[in-house]
DNA sequence: GGGTAACCGAGACGGTACGTCTAGTCTTTAA
DNA sequence: TTAAAGACTAGACGTACCGTCTCGGTTACCC
């Protein structure tokens, strides 16, 4: 009862609604036309054709390409697979570097780092890559290491902030920097050795 | 051997020669308009303008936008400070990371995360930045470690190459990701800590 | 003859009447929009918005733009005063010409030539402004000229319909050609001039 | 020598000249798109692509659509024949005036009708039809019937101006309002006849 | 008084064209 | 040969409307 009444005070859905064929649509163009092209390639306009959708279509729902990319990449199958339960929080963060580089390695890892690059420039592209990719990423990490130095697996000689960009950064910076170096023996090998340098302190 | 160098000198300079003055100005306009403008929204054709120059007197000269800002940026005024000579390689380490923040905590380093981001699409713009910026950074800093191994200095738990990784990625993601954090603190605390990791391992 | 009437009294008018207020509304939004803008300027959309009404309402009464400007038009107070008698055809026509005149001097000429342009590309704008305005006026005329060659009034040199474009067509022109010239100089002159014309011959 | 000079002082003609190929193919492209489209139809982009053209290369020489059309109705073969010269005033006028009724009784009248349209809303577009096709027209008839004003031919009831709406106002009435009637009949019949009003008074 | 039918508003949909911008190339004259 | 000027083709940008559609809701008449 109390579930009716919410749901009538928050949405009185006037007109059509949107089309879930279309939204749909839209994110899958994306997604097939980033196989073959960078972010900074890639253009609205190109979307619609492939989606066979109208242009307003796209620009009423995202405000902008950096958002239909981020939304297209995060709705891809098998991208939301939860870690398992970690033993201990070094553990954790081990398995969650882990994770990120697994991610990074696919053809997805271009795209990130194209839409990192978007958002050195674009201040909206910023905000969006901010909330829906980077945020998440460091405060998952950033929670398990505050939890680690509590229960005194990780020691203090840095704050928080600066022990995930210790760990983060490097991996970002050879994805950037240079990609063929990002590979299996890269994810096998750092994400313990670069904890083990924080356990030591 | 000499033969050379007369070739250059007497070579009967058929044409009109290059014109020094011109190459000043685009350099300059270009330096001015990144003052105001990212270096995405920068044009060949803003430059051309500014410049008072051709569109193709900048294309004949620069491969692309990359080239220019790159040349823009190396031709500022100090830029080229020379590093004292350092007691160690440690020290030695640590001053390199230093003058890299010093570099990037100015104006300059929005233009270089914006170089960063064009040469992750772009590969001729890669390998501009690559060859002009990255290398001789990166090379400088691997010596210093390797030499640094061989002395006894730093441990051998990591190679070359991720140790690099980890000492330099930390401050371009930073830089990149949360660039307001980037400041004198960060200046000051992250390159001997950073260093000392390596070396107590 | 009167079982169409009854039709029309008696059908059985099935589902939710045409709502008269929204027609009000979508008339005056028109009238309203054109004080400021051309019919060309002028969208349904634009229309639907003013009048708070949805564009299937227009849509569902009025087959394209001309048909609801026609209608605004037409729907306008003081806009259907009938002429006095007169005392002949000669003085028929000057009545009629100097009725055309003065309508079109008002804002209404503006859009009315306007309508008429539409009318040129559009074949179903042209049947409307033809059978909503043209034609009344056009057939009123003839109709007076047509009994004043009976009576004598008006020779026989031009067929009606040729004396009708003689007396209306500088009339237009001058509206569509050279507006500032249709001012009330002409309005007084012009009729009476023209209508001896044919009167002589 | 003089012609020398002049050359010199009137055109520097700095930078690559404008393509005569690319303004010849723009208005080939629209003369061949007009005979399926109306002028309103008709859209830049579809000349441009017509043309094999940049869109911009159209823009960067005609101001709009009207001054477009305008010139590539001009340009049309057989379009600029001159009159044989008159033996009086009057004759003047009609053989100006059959040349006006030929005119636009082929395709093109279709085409001025619509440029006539354009102008009604469009300021811009109306200047180009006054100063391209209108005030030539009328000046001419203009002068010709000042002329025989002062030699006798023509009454002084109606100033030259009303005049000339009176001769020019049915035949784009008639072309405007009932396109079907402008016939050849009325092309031979109408000029004389039209004239002979003027004489007699 | 419940069923049915056409209406209503709102607004999303696929499209088309707009006029502007920039890219990178081409074509001219002058130095 | 190079420089400058500026034209060239090409195509994306984000916006405005088009005419259609799809909702939830609202009158009316009908049985």
């Amino acid at each position: 009862m109390s579930n009716a009444v919410l749901k009538e005070e928050i949405s009185p859905p006037k007109g059509r609604p949107r089309s879930e064929k279309s939204k749909n649509a839209i994110l899958k163009a994306t997604n097939s036309l980033l196989l073959h092209k960078s972010v900074q390639e890639l253009s609205i306009e190109a979307i619609a054709k492939k989606a066979k959708v109208g242009k307003t279509t796209i620009y009423r729902w995202w405000p902008n390409k950096t958002a239909v990319v981020m939304d297209a990449l995060i709705n891809q199958p098998g991208m939301q697979t939860p870690l398992p339960t970690p033993r201990n929080n070094t553990e954790a963060v081990i398995m969650q570097l882990e994770k990120l580089i697994r991610l990074l390695q696919s053809k997805n890892g271009e795209v990130i780092a194209q839409l990192f690059s978007e958002a050195q420039t674009n201040p909206e592209s910023h905000k969006i890559f901010e909330n829906s990719f980077l945020s998440p990423l460091i405060d998952a990490i950033a929670f398990s290491i505050d939890r680690g130095k509590a229960e005194g697996e990780f020691g203090n000689t840095f704050d928080t902030k600066t022990i995930v960009d210790i760990l983060c950064g490097p991996i970002f910076f050879r994805l950037m920097a240079h990609r063929p170096d990002f590979d299996d023996a890269f994810q096998e090998s750092y994400p313990r050795k670069a904890v083990s340098l924080i356990r030591a302190n």
